[in-house]
DNA sequence: CTCCTTATAGACAGATCTGTCTACCCCTTG
DNA sequence: CAAGGGGTAGACAGATCTGTCTATAAGGAG
């Protein structure tokens, strides 16, 4: 990566640069407050290689969403199988994994979602997308449970993840991993 | 508020021009995505005058956000006294009104934490004192209500709230109301 | 009348924004 | 060799950004 690549890679050097790039400082200050001639003299490309690859900023906005959402879903199913409950308990420690890595900025989603207020743009797209897997996988998981209402847990097992996220941005992430087992037991160790 | 005001309210009628179409501008469209002249424009004030109340722009952020807690401070205080387990329910079923009442964009102070990344920002600022006394009012609640744990249980009811104002904004607001009552339940009503 | 307060119009400065385009280079493959 | 793919530097266009400043005007109070 520090220098030009003498192969032909799958992804182009110059675009998982700006890629990466992105993904840095996106998540770090704000898509609307980072303009491209930064991304493109951070990345280390240029202008006519930038938009090669990305046909506009948005394009390269829903990439950096995209690839996080990949990952994201990637580490979800590499889990290690468990009971369905256990397996719940797992995703959702996947919040408490993330918030205490170090750099916690927020939920990219999220993050996004406040700078694209039109729900029909693809950036919304990519953001809706997300999160209906996320519900519908945890709906399946409760549904294997025997849950007695699997949507409306789902339903608010999300919110949690959504707010517990967010606390650990602006509160206290180092609460966030006990607040996050105190709710799962909460919401689902009813009877 | 159509023409200019013959006299001298308490607030000059050019500021409270500026906020309130800041307000509606920033909300629907994002903060950093809308310029001052717009602004300024769309509230038929001068520059000078733009800067004679508003130092920076920063500073309408923040009076913009300021007034949308005062606000909110003023209606959980207005609303009428019930025991404290009600109490807990009313202040969370502010959120069914908010959402449902049209409009709904997602919550200021969290769309206005995605955009403003620096914690010790004055913006941040606003955004952390209103959160510690939203935490602080439902703690008092629950401690009049005898919880076990207040202070876990308010945490996890601002995070719900934090949740569900989001899901009002990128799923469906009108399944949120529902959703609210049964959080509720679920993290206050177990024994 | 003067002074103070509030306001108007808008030019100006420097920077930055997103996107278009020209000219050129290197490497690999056929 | 030529063609294709990936890349470089950066000028250019038009617009917009935040903030500074000048000149002027109106209303009210003393």
């Amino acid at each position: 990566m520090q220098k030009r690549s003498s192969g032909h890679p799958e992804t182009p050097a110059a675009r998982r640069r700006l890629l990466d790039t992105a993904t840095r400082l996106f998540y770090e200050g704000g898509i609307h407050t980072v303009g491209i001639d930064r991304i493109i003299a951070e990345a280390g490309v240029a202008k006519a290689t930038f938009y090669k690859h990305f046909p506009s900023k948005d394009d390269l906005v829903v990439a950096y969403l995209e690839e996080i959402d990949r990952l994201g879903r990637a580490a979800v199913a590499a889990l290690p199988k468990q009971p369905p409950r256990k397996m719940v308990s797992a995703v959702m420690g996947r919040i408490s994994e993330a918030v205490t890595a170090g750099g916690w900025r927020g939920c990219p989603f999220l993050n996004a979602a406040a700078e694209y207020p039109d729900p029909n743009s693809p950036v919304r797209q990519v953001i809706n997308a997300r999160r209906l897997w996320y519900h519908d996988s945890l709906q399946n998981l409760l549904e294997q449970e025997g849950d007695p209402t699997p949507s409306v847990t789902a339903s608010l097992l999300v919110a949690l993840s959504d707010g517990l996220l967010e606390s650990a941005y602006l509160d206290d992430a180092e609460s966030v991993p006990s607040l996050v087992r105190e709710a799962v037991a909460r919401l689902l160790d009813r009877s």
